[in-house]
RNA sequence: GUGGGCGUAGCUCAGCUGGUAGAGCAUCGCGUUGUGGUCGCGAGGGUCGCGGGUUCAAGUCCCGUCGCUCACCCCA
């Protein structure tokens, strides 16, 4: 019997891809996963929930978006869900170094790719379940500075393997407004971090209102302002900032943090690395080096790579376990690029021979020359009928796949390859024959405009 | 969570003041009895998101509901 017709939809913020969607999303993950290996992070995976008291209170906001998980056919307690799906891979990682503290060397670096859930609004590039890469390294005790630094240029090296274009890595040191603010007396730092950093969004009059309206004078406004609006790609931020008169301890430590990290990468990775000083995000647990990552010309894509570095986000109440780590949203990533850019694979198959079939009685013969590329490395697959060549060819087209193999078709009674993007179809040997290296894998096809 | 927009073929959409549902693309077939892409001809495919109401008659008007989407919030 068949079922009723039944309506399909998609879940909103629950994106799917196509085959050449994905495989251009795996070249991102493989690309990504290579270099972090590269640098000596070790493999790590998490399971998907942690007890919702762990996630609480992490995020900020977060916490409202968390999804709780539970049995439908349990019973109802009546209490709260227990278990909630992880909303970052950092607060899970935290946890992960506490509960294994005994068994990892440290200081401990290791990456992360996994799906991340958010129960929030989704909009273009913001999904409720999407992939993050995370790098993070923690220590015991104290954490050396020189791990914030090399963070953000890990990534950059990574994005500089992807076709991403041209991006910018902005990095701020939350002490530094915070000290700021102290030192003008503004107490409420968080209340005035999150005013600021919707500068970009609303404009300084705007910002400039709702610091007012929040109880700083006009003056307070004013120097929030010219403090946000210092950004430099050297250590030149720094002097910028002194000019504004401001006095704090804690100003000066972020100062010295933050110069710390634009100096190494003036000299490691000239004009990836800008100092922004309005930069405010992070979930809450970031205590000092924050960053945020924008595509050149697409920056209302928002951020697609950021973190920071939190100080006591791994506790056991004696010891604790600084750490610093940064997180690609790869789904956003890519998806941006998809859609506002036209990326695609070059098909949407790994195959990159149809191994034509000239008759049922013969399949044997296609499927033996198959098995003699693969042996080589050459991913391919058999025609799924001896269907005219014309069909079979189109069969190929349609997928992408650029050669097609003609078992029996030369004069001798030996094998042809085709490849139908030139038409030239030429004798060839499955033991011996040698796909073209930039075919052998699907590539990444960049539309000019 | 709050507010706006939109739900018609696999996709993008048209369908006026209510009158028995259309196009392009895609798919499949034939032209082309074993080498594709072009071209020509043809075919299949729709409970008009769902439920209720008004009406002789609803894709069209009204109410509700669900979904998608955009913005706010927040973030990768």
């Amino acid at each position: 019997m068949t079922p009723p017709a039944q309506k399909v939809t998609p879940i909103s913020g629950f994106p799917e891809l196509l085959p050449a969607e994905r495989l251009l999303e795996l070249h991102f993950l493989d690309t990504v996963r290579e270099v972090f290996e590269l640098h000596g992070f070790a493999p790590l995976e998490t399971r998907a929930v942690e007890p919702v008291e762990r996630l609480l209170g992490k995020g900020g906001d977060a916490d409202k978006e968390i999804y709780g998980i539970r049995r439908l056919a349990g019973e109802d307690t009546g209490r709260e869900s227990e278990l909630g799906l992880h909303f970052d891979l950092t607060v899970p990682f935290a946890r992960y170094v506490l509960e294994n503290a005994g068994k990892l060397s440290f200081p401990f670096r290791r990456y992360q790719v996994q799906k991340v859930w958010r129960g929030e609004r989704p909009q273009e590039g913001r999904f409720r379940e999407f992939t993050q890469a995370d790098i993070d390294v923690v220590d015991v005790g104290t954490l050396a500075p020189h791990f914030e630094a090399e963070m953000p240029l890990v990534i950059a090296e990574a994005f500089r393997r992807l076709p991403v274009g041209e991006f910018r890595i902005q990095v701020n040191n939350r002490k530094v407004p915070e000290g700021f603010y102290l030192g003008i007396g503004l107490t409420d730092v968080a209340g005035t971090l999150r005013v600021v950093d919707k500068l970009a969004k609303i404009g300084p009059e705007k910002v400039a209102a709702q610091l007012v309206e929040a109880g700083a004078t006009d003056e307070q406004a004013r120097q929030c302002l010219a403090l946000a609006g210092i950004r430099s790609e050297d250590l030149s931020f720094v002097d910028e900032v002194r000019a504004l008169g401001v006095e704090h301890p804690v100003l000066d430590e972020g100062l010295d943090a933050l110069a710390a990290v634009i100096r190494a990468g003036t000299e490691q990775a000239p004009g990836t690395l800008v100092a922004d000083l309005s930069i405010a995000r992070g979930l809450d647990y970031y205590t000092g080096t924050v960053y945020e990552t924008q595509v050149v010309g697409n920056e209302e894509w928002g951020s697609v790579c950021s973190g920071g570095r939190y100080d006591s986000l791994a506790s056991d109440g004696r010891t604790t376990y600084p750490g610093v780590g940064i997180s690609i949203g790869l789904s956003r990533l890519v998806h941006l690029l998809v859609t506002k850019r036209g990326l695609t694979a070059s098909r949407s198959t790994p195959a990159a021979v149809l191994v034509a079939v000239v008759d049922e009685d013969t399949r044997a013969r296609s499927v033996a020359v198959a098995a003699a590329l693969r042996a080589r490395g050459v991913p391919c697959e058999v025609a799924p009928s001896a269907a005219k060549f014309g069909k079979q060819i189109r069969y190929a087209d349609r997928r992408g796949i650029p050669f097609v193999w003609f078992p029996g078709a030369g004069d001798d009674g030996g094998d042809q390859v085709k490849d139908i993007r030139s038409g030239d179809q030429v004798d060839a040997d499955a033991a011996s024959w040698e796909c073209p290296a930039a075919d052998l894998r699907p590539g990444v096809v960049i539309p000019q405009h």
